[in-house]
DNA sequence: TCACACAAGATTGTCAACAATCTCGTTCAC
DNA sequence: GTGAACGAGATTGTTGACAATCTTGTGTGA
């Protein structure tokens, strides 16, 4: 299973896939090779059991590029790949569905759903006022610990733009957002967040392995982590909104 | 069907309900007989159709008061009260349950979910940032026709106030927050609002039914239909959230 | 009287089988 | 060569039947 998401597959089958069979060429974009077998000679996983395998089969191949937007999704084949019923796999697709990272079509079957552009700026602005809120709650509740967890991410941050390191930065961008979201104890807005994460992931993704974005976010997140430190919540929201403007920017220049 | 939640019926079953069947006391809450049944002689819904049908009507029975917080939610009986298959009636708990709606325990069953005072401050909090957003957007992108219309649902709103009628107010109050979605065209933020106001309506009943609440929230409403009308998107977040601001405080207060 | 074991009934969870729908290749008519 | 009709295969949608789990009442023993 490869590392990053890969763009450029949307349209290619996977090499096997894309032959003849029977004389019948298959067009679409199937699941099958590019998705990790997970059966490696166990029983079949049966029920909720086996949903939770597959939505987790899912989301890591979604998170690793292994699946792309537009792709089918076909029940009977995920089923074989992942070593579950097709009960549990369709029940994973309605799941996935109703967190916005798959579209199902009535009687056409259940595709990755697509995400524009323009939509990702619009999540990406629900973001920056969610991520606001929890900034400016957590500038009001963080205890000395968690300043101190968070300036130790931070300079963790410095460190590994100043070697280089663009996915070591990624993970600790990540690291930090849900350290913030822990210190405002915003139950809802956490969920939200993760919910429109899932769906932005390819786009963060290419964003942050763009050249300069890392030196350009970085002093945002510093800006976050002092405002917080100093318990001062409107420099808080204010700088975590002008961190998801900035995305924001960066976003558009994408199109 | 009532036209109202009605508090305190958390803990009660329905009259018929409460008495003995065959020596074994019946002790949970049971949806059956305050749903209105949609069978009325015809066949049997199925499907997808019949999923939507127990959607709708499990909505209608959550916004009326016809099922509470903590009621269980027993498939066989719902199946029979709305004339649907028992797998219609699964399908769309599952869907209820990933909005939040209904909580689903694994072997033990499904219930409306509780949704506490703290609960719906948190939900508040997360409406206040993503209504401030969609009043500034609505500043930024309002039309003359469209800010015609918002002054129009204004003044029909003082009317209501000065003629004693917090339904009708109720009814103006959602059709502002839905214009000035709808002006913002901001379809994420859109969503995620539907989602959490499915979430707080019980509570959101209860504020809007308490004496004075509507003299509050007008001068609010005025505030942020003025502030879109003259274009001013910080003006128009800052009423928004002001509004916000102020139904958390009262709901704090019926704690 | 209390605690435990057990059985019966209620309810949820699962799925194989079949029906319904769609897609695509082939054939035929023009 | 093009468009329409048709059939085969692929896939999705649905559900009755049965298994699994939980709840509650009853009986028994200490």
């Amino acid at each position: 299973m490869s590392s990053a998401p890969r763009d450029g597959e949307a349209g290619g089958a996977g090499q096997y896939l894309a032959e003849s069979v029977g004389g019948r060429q298959i067009r679409e974009t199937h699941a099958g090779p590019h998705l990790q077998e997970s059966r490696l000679g166990r029983q079949q996983q049966e029920g909720e059991a086996g949903k939770q395998a597959a939505i987790a089969a899912l989301r890591a191949a979604l998170l690793s590029g292994d699946v792309v937007p537009g792709q089918r999704l076909v029940e009977a084949e995920l089923a074989e790949t992942f070593g579950v019923t097709r009960a549990s796999v369709r029940a994973a697709l309605i799941d996935l569905t109703a967190e916005g990272l798959v579209e199902r079509i009535p009687n056409r079957g259940a595709r990755v759903r697509v995400v524009t552009v323009d939509e990702a700026v619009a999540i990406t602005e629900c973001r920056m006022v969610l991520e606001g809120l929890c900034a400016a709650k957590a500038a009001e509740k963080a205890t000395d610990d968690q300043i101190e967890a968070l300036v130790e991410v931070g300079e963790q941050m410095r460190a590994a733009v100043a070697d280089g390191e663009p996915m070591k930065y990624s993970a600790l961008n990540r690291e930090l957002h849900r350290l913030v979201r822990e210190i405002a104890d915003q139950p809802v807005a956490g969920e939200l967040l993760e919910r429109l994460h899932g769906q932005i992931v390819r786009h963060q993704f290419r964003l942050a392995m763009r050249d300069g974005r890392t030196h350009v976010s970085l002093p945002e997140h510093l800006a976050i982590i002092e405002a917080i430190a100093r318990h001062d919540s409107d420099a808080a929201e204010e700088a975590a909104r002008a961190h998801l403007r900035s995305v924001i920017t960066a976003l558009r220049e994408t199109e």
